[in-house]
DNA sequence: CTGACTGCAAAATCTTTGCAAAGAC
DNA sequence: GTCTTTGCAAAGATTTTGCAGTCAG
């Protein structure tokens, strides 16, 4: 895993290469990110952000617009939940799937050769140049199957 | 496939299963999907309906009420876009993913059986009771690749 | 008849945008 | 200084809800 520093200069680079600035909240935003495992809703990132720093200038839009710029730069990805909206994490790991909680919402990630593969072929055989892929598996963790 | 009237016998009895009422608007909007093969949204459902049946009664509420009962019965699935809404279509189909082009929106639909052999050995790998699974391919479908 | 269903418009969610002030370089 | 960025509040987009009237059984 990269460490903190090599991810924030890499992040300066990018910005710098696209005439971009560097800013406090965006700093901000990549930190909690790096420091905080797990997917979070723009919402939770703005509420914990105002939380921890409670003297930030810091806007909604802001979280918003940095999130949509780091995952279109590939630093961060998202998980789409459809009208319940979003949920982000940093996006230097290794490409992986999700398996969803549909009762506790917890999520949890894996890898796998085969379903990997598997896309790459169906993407070629139907001539489909890919760009991305997602998958989602919805049911019931261990802990929730026991309520239920 | 099964045939219209056999589609309609079915839901009729899932209604009054559930104490539910058939409806007209239930069954215009259960006979298009039938009828039109694809992929649709809630606000295009009730335009084509309103525009082939002019003179009938509808509100966009009523599309996104039926069609939630739809899929929850399993009669209708959806694939989601995020913020850019839902589209759906017949569930009564095999199982079934998606390829998607993002540069003109078709949706291409593909099985593979090795992938779903792989979901469910990953889901019994994690302790987790599958309920649903879904998996999206985006990319540049063959004619949009000779666009750019 | 009775309870479910409907359309409408208002509300709710999540996200984006316009703009003047603030900040990075 | 210049040009990007920001926060705010307003606007958008999609979906849901409250309610009084309507309809199925």
């Amino acid at each position: 895993m990269v460490t903190y520093s090599v991810l924030l200069e890499q992040f300066k680079t990018l910005l710098k290469t696209n005439q971009l600035k560097f800013t406090k909240q965006r700093e901000l935003i990549l930190k909690f990110l790096y420091e905080n495992e797990g997917h979070f809703t723009p919402e939770e990132i703005y509420m914990m952000l105002k939380q921890t720093y409670p003297d930030i200038n810091l806007g909604i839009a802001t979280v918003y617009r940095t999130l949509t710029l780091l995952e279109d730069s590939g630093i961060a990805s998202s998980i789409s939940f459809g009208t319940q909206g979003k949920k982000y994490e940093l996006g230097l790991k290794k490409h992986h799937d999700h398996l969803i909680c549909s009762r506790c919402g917890t999520i949890i990630e894996f890898f796998d050769e085969t379903i990997e593969q598997r896309q790459e072929e169906i993407a070629k055989a139907f001539d489909f140049k890919m760009q991305d892929h997602t998958m989602k598996i919805i049911g019931l963790c261990q802990a929730c199957q026991q309520h239920t």
